[in-house]
DNA sequence: GCGGGGCATCGAATCGATTCGATCCGCGTC
DNA sequence: GACGCGGATCGAATCGATTCGATGCCCCGC
């Protein structure tokens, strides 16, 4: 009673040896029928629920459990639609394995490294957060758990799953290039997790930690070269809203045209600050994002962004993470992204003006 | 080099038994400095890493692993803010306890049994879901896991972190009482995931499979008495205003003078509802929802509406989880919620007229 | 009647640590 | 000089399954 029965208990019980006990749980049709049923009810006499699944780990040498990384801690982190369709889509693949997703927050100072040496892993995807300087990384090999990223650097030996942060900016920035637009300014996501806000210069830039973050700052220089940014602290929101208030509340002539944000969460922000300045979208202001999350608080305003297939990009990931459990060598990808055009983006003011005089 | 060093490897190396190398990596002060430095050195030379969680986990007889399971899939679960800090707050104090958080999650058709039989937990933490004949909490208990409940039933020897569902909601409709409401009605959460949507129906109600919703609809009912109740098959915006459409878009002398969403995702949809059809908040229409959920997309509006403490919530349900892998048996708890008046409610436009004839 | 093939079952090694009680050694004390 | 004590280290059992190769057995065919 106070101990739970033990797989030998069971076979004990109904006269077979231990291994058949095992095979009969297993499934595996080399037992017979009348064999197998008589080790289940052996079992639901002894009240045994099945095979421990920690001895079964060891022997198998897989824990069923895959770690996700999250660079913030979970209620920061999950603001973001996009880490969230990431998630689920990872939970989507992982699931249909039986396996388990182990969700490894970055709480400030404490470094997730401790979990990783009591948490038994069989792979880790590092989901939103850079891996570069990461000591994690290096602890998880050193224990030989395989590894993804999305949209991490480059990694030896590391299967990445990226999308393409760079050309998707550049349409976008194409496409209010034509629209006119030259006087531009864009709002980054942070370019590293330290409360850091304000103007991107040089010297920051230069610290940048995110993949994706850079890539996105790239993709608009390639159409319109060096533009001025503003860095926010964290992809939220209120951000947004913060870094469109100091963008916007200037003189008009001094004020940009267009703006871009790194993502639709700080669009939405801008969006916002822009109404309260009663600056019109997209008469007077073109207001831009990235990724397509389905802010349906926004309605029925459509923003102009970049779509990408987060949910598919977590799938990717999983599926990398599995294969690598398997054993294969999984290859990185790129996934492709789309422009999609709302009402959020229209001809540049100025060029009206300039047109009409 | 094919194969990872053992920590009896390490010992082997170190001419130490593998008792004692154990013993330096638990860190225990019965072994000299001189040894465990000498068992260090030889990890390092050997690239081990430490010892095997997986080994470890099955000797204690603990895998550091504490599931949270969420009804829905992942996607839909974090629509709700609530679940969200509910989550957070859990992680918090697991990953102070090196603890990790599992996240099961309810896909359409495929129960998470199949995982719990071959994921290693040491707790589960039913989170944001109904457990009355969820077929999970037979095997757990099969399986001698411990289990915590948050709002759900009441469950012989699992301790419940619930909070004052009905309290709450009976200020809140109070709140709305003295302001001179008299036709009010409700928007309610899913009574359970079937993606049923429409007025509820006695019979419907004896269907509710969340204490939550039934203790929202109670506290309402201990003010107005029988109100007209309106379900919906998901707690996020866009189903709080398409019940808002449905309710309001009506003569104005049928029209409700408040609506009572039982969350704030759902006052937030109604509100978008009302704003489409003209109808002003707090002159023409209240609206009040529960949870203290941060809207930051709603400023400056602010939500009438119960603050509840769900990070709170959460670490309390971590907490007891840990208690209860220590072997202890804490007691269920009820945490206080508070009345937080916002913009969105305002005397009854009727009592208003009846008041000038 | 005997050899062989196939199917069901069994034995035993193994996964990699943890932990308790025992042992060993050096030193202080009477 | 013997005894006792305490701190450091070691031996060996144990956690609970999985799995591979071996064994036993039955039946068929020649």
């Amino acid at each position: 009673m106070s101990t739970r029965p033990t797989l030998a208990a069971v076979a004990a019980r109904a006269g077979v040896s231990p291994s058949t006990a095992s095979l009969a749980f297993a499934g595996s049709p080399k037992v017979a029928p009348a064999t197998r049923e008589r080790v289940f009810a052996a079992a639901a006499e002894l009240g045994y629920a099945g095979p421990d699944p920690l001895a079964a780990s060891l022997r198998r040498g897989r824990s069923g459990v895959v770690g996700a990384f999250i660079g913030e801690r979970l209620l920061y982190a999950f603001r973001d639609p996009v880490a969230l369709q990431l998630l689920d889509g990872i939970s989507e693949v992982l699931s249909a394995h039986d396996v388990g997703l182990l969700l490894l927050a970055g709480d400030v100072g404490r470094p997730s490294t401790s979990q990783i040496a009591r948490i038994p892993l069989d792979a880790a995807i590092f989901a939103t957060c850079g891996l570069e300087d990461d000591p994690a990384v290096e602890q998880l090999r050193a224990r030989g758990v395989p590894i993804v990223a999305v949209e991490g650097p480059e990694l030896e030996g590391v299967p990445m799953i990226d999308i393409d942060d760079r050309g998707g900016t550049r349409d976008l920035a194409r496409h209010l290039h034509d629209l006119g637009h030259r006087r531009v300014e864009v709002v980054t996501m942070p370019l590293r997790l330290d409360g850091t806000r304000g103007p991107v210069t040089p010297k920051r830039r230069a610290l940048a930690h995110y993949r994706d973050v850079r890539h996105r700052m790239e993709g608009v220089e390639d159409v319109f070269g060096p533009v001025p940014m503003y860095e926010t602290p964290s992809n939220a929101v209120h951000e947004g809203a913060a870094a469109g208030r100091v963008l916007l509340d200037v003189p008009a002539e001094r004020r940009p045209t267009a703006i871009i944000a790194q993502s639709d969460v700080l669009a939405a922000g801008v969006l916002q600050a822009a109404a309260e300045l009663g600056i019109r979208v997209p008469e007077d202001l073109s207001v831009v994002g990235f990724d397509g999350a389905d802010l349906h608080w926004l309605a029925p305003t459509q923003l102009t962004t970049v779509v990408q297939p987060s949910a598919e990009k977590g799938r990717a990931a999983a599926r990398a993470a599995m294969e690598l459990v398997e054993g294969g060598t999984p290859e990185s990808i790129v996934l492709p992204v789309s422009l999609r055009i709302g009402t959020t983006s229209g001809p540049s003011p100025s060029s009206d003006r300039t047109a009409r005089r």
